[in-house]
DNA sequence: CTGAAAGCGCTTACAG
DNA sequence: CTGAAAGCGCTTACAG
């Protein structure tokens, strides 16, 4: 870090620092021949200023942090990658964290770090929204003091920007289209009772259900953890039943896709054996045309929209956060695309 | 930002600013007694140290810059997510680029920033290895004056640190076991001709066909970009020949997809009617046993090991980089599923 | 239109 | 074992 300062140049140009610092920023008034010096002298000496020493001196930085559960999630891939094209277009820059939905060890960690770095404010996707340090997680989380916007997950009795989805929405679509198609039998594999989508989705299930009047039956109602390998298991054992599901609704992209093996595996085709419908799409399912009925979201777009409200939070407060709270919950898109028919 | 400092730290324990920081840092000599009085201050006042002043003072930060074309891409996410995890276990924060394929545009103004933001390291994926501007792409790295760790795409007449693999040899193995299975009339999708990966794997294709005596046919070398698209459309061009091959060889994720997409849309069986191998593992297909044989790259670890070289240079040489270049040329795994076979 | 000086919040020789 | 003081490289009132 050895490198050419403001002062160097101010040297060199036979000027003061501050007018050095004034062509850089652009502002206050500097006579056109100075300027062009300084400019030149600039270039010539390979002058890049400092971030760090400009952050410390205005107290601010222009980086945000972005904290997701897991990178290898195409789902959270894509949200950054939304979040990031819009921070490009504003000049912040991200510091990224991946907790490895590893609950709040990690998560602490990178707050902390966050909080040292000071920066400027956080989109964050926390990895429980429900664990019973809650009252500590939010007292972290405010304690920033910066604007927060979360992605896809909320944390209790908090009120930090947000973008989500309509869970019980999409999921009781999803459960409607597998009513229509004919389906009574229902089986659903649910997330995790701990997580809020899980229970929403499962709730928006029940909900079809009921306004169709088809008893909602316990023995259809199976918990898997979002990974493909409960999604597999669970189908297994609705294989098994006396009275096995006509139709399965899956909760996420991974346990569909452990359903779908499963069903591969037991030689049951789809949708004339069984129907599914799954929650979240799977892309490499659509470019090979495997037909699979979904509930949507707008995963890129949910980054984008975060971002935005993000650098909106910013600009308008520089210093606190006190515009009104912004929640969005966007509604998901029903897709059908056969898998969901009901055959006698 | 107008946060507790060391300096009402001090004041509040009746010490210097010096005091307070050795026992932040634990370095130099502090009586129990004193740093306990300190340490309690610290958390009586919620004292959170800031990162911005240590770095101009030390001259030196804990960030490094990520540099990557498109997070979408899975093969891009999990590079990032290995050298996520091996940052983190050096306390070593990651400010994430996505440069969008952008070719220079992005990569030039993302490089500015990171060079102002005065970075520790950088591992970087260049969107194109043959721009006519390599000379000065080459400058301005070097301009860098930091560790550089180059993943999977190489820059011409550099000679910075890297992970890169074996493209020859994987394209290599590939094809021959094409041939072992029985095929002679091979076809190759092959990657743009701007891109070094993508011409070494049409040179281990051209290489084993070359071993075991098979002529090279032109109109069995055709051109993609690499996307889903163009191994679609070539796919069907290759099924409308007189003589069409009995094999095909995909250079990548992508137009493996694409290739598939097209056999199905023309009903054709795989690999009772022609056999597919491609280049990379296509993660959702091995869920549901789609069994398409493949060229296999340790992405994950490929991030890994690029960031414990960079790890390795920011350690051993905090001024400049004068240690040896590290390159690793990792062998890809030939992953044979039956989509190779030949069936007369 | 320009500059001297203080300040941002740390670290680090140096002195005791 | 502890502190005063200079320095890291900028920005920003203030004065002229």
């Amino acid at each position: 870090m050895a490198n050419v300062t403001i002062k160097d140049i101010a040297n060199k140009a036979n000027v003061s620092s501050t007018t050095v610092s004034r062509v850089l920023n652009n502002n206050g008034y500097v006579k056109d021949e100075t300027r062009k010096i300084i400019l030149d002298t600039i270039k010539e000496m390979n002058y890049v200023p400092n971030a760090i020493a400009r952050s410390l001196s205005k107290c601010q930085t222009n980086i945000i942090g972005v904290m997701v559960p897991d990178l290898s999630n195409p789902f959270f891939s894509e949200v950054v990658k939304g979040i990031s094209v819009v921070a490009d277009k504003n000049d912040l820059n991200i510091i990224l964290c991946d907790t490895n939905e590893n609950l709040l060890d990690k998560e602490i960690k990178y707050l902390k770090m966050l909080k040292e770095q000071r920066i400027r404010g956080l989109i964050i996707t926390p990895t429980s929204e429900d664990n019973k340090y809650n009252s500590e997680y939010l007292t972290l989380l405010e304690g920033l003091g910066i604007p927060i916007v979360l992605v896809d997950r909320d944390v209790k009795h908090s009120s930090f920007d947000g973008v989500f989805v309509d869970n019980i929405k999409g999921s009781f679509d999803g459960t409607e289209a597998l009513i229509k198609a004919g389906h009574k039998k229902i089986a659903i594999i649910a997330g995790p009772t701990t997580s809020k989508p899980g229970r929403d989705r499962l709730r928006g299930y029940k909900k079809a259900l009921l306004k169709y009047n088809i008893p909602i039956k316990d023995e259809y109602i199976v918990f898997g953890d979002f990974k493909m390998e409960s999604g597999y298991d669970i189908t297994k054992n609705l294989l098994k039943m006396e009275v096995p599901p006509t139709a399965i609704f899956a909760s996420n992209n991974m346990m569909t896709l452990g359903c779908l093996k499963a069903l591969g595996h037991a030689n049951i085709r789809v949708p004339e054996d069984i129907a599914v419908l799954g929650f979240d799409e799977i892309e490499d399912l659509n470019i090979l045309d495997l037909n699979i009925s979904v509930v949507s979201r707008p995963t890129f777009k949910m980054g984008r929209i975060a971002m935005e409200i993000l650098r909106e939070k910013i600009e308008v407060n520089p210093t606190k956060n006190i515009s009104a709270s912004q929640r969005l919950t966007l509604t998901p898109k029903l897709v059908l695309k056969g898998s969901e028919r009901y055959f006698k």
